[in-house]
DNA sequence: CTCGGGATGCGT
DNA sequence: CGCATCCCGAGG
């Protein structure tokens, strides 16, 4: 299937998440080539939204946020699970779409419904921050031409961003199982 | 250097 | 609701 390209993340924020939704994150391993199908996302605004990490400036950790779009933003949360976004925008925006949920296609075997599950069960972790989502080893496909709903809700677990926690830019997919359950 | 807390998930 | 588990970022 067709590989997207930069121009797609370097587009409005908002925008690219919901187009996520329904494509295929692919990332081959040595064990073999394991694929889902991204059903639930969250965007991140910039600097100026107060729940993204870029909010807190440019540091070691966010450089990724504010570098060019179609990179990888892999950070460790709670010391023990990774989650995976994608940088958009152009380059100096920081800002971010964070997959929060897969539906398994091939060779899945754990959960993948929320953002820490589907990186362990996609291997994704802090080797493949900064990763080139236009590489071959990890890149987001086209996904079939089907017709869905698009559910939007307030993002999960930013009660401290203030207003920006009200806002709705939690996107899945209406009645796809794996949507994580919050 | 210390220290508080986190875009989580699971068990109670 | 508690807790695992550790890195980051702020402050001294």
């Amino acid at each position: 299937m067709k590989k997207l390209n930069r121009s797609f993340y370097d587009r409005d924020t908002v925008e690219v998440a919901k187009d996520l939704l329904g494509k295929y994150l692919v990332h081959k391993t040595p064990e073999g080539e394991r694929i889902g199908k991204i059903v639930e996302v969250e965007a991140y605004l910039g600097p100026h939204d107060l729940a993204a990490h870029s909010a807190k400036g440019l540091t070691p950790r966010t450089k990724v946020m504010f570098g060019p779009p179609g990179h990888a933003y892999v950070y460790l949360i709670y010391g023990m699970y990774y989650c995976m976004n994608v940088v958009t925008e152009e380059e100096g925006h920081a800002s971010a779409v964070l997959i929060r949920a897969l539906e398994p296609i091939k060779n899945i075997q754990d959960k993948t419904s929320g953002p820490g599950l589907l990186c362990r069960a996609m291997e994704i972790d802090k080797r493949l921050h900064g990763h080139d989502l236009l590489s071959d080893e990890f890149f987001i496909t086209e996904g079939s031409k089907e017709k869905f709903t698009i559910v939007k809700k307030p993002r999960v677990g930013v009660d401290y961003a203030k207003h920006w926690a009200k806002r709705l830019l939690r996107f899945y997919i209406k009645g796809n199982a794996f949507v994580s359950k919050r």
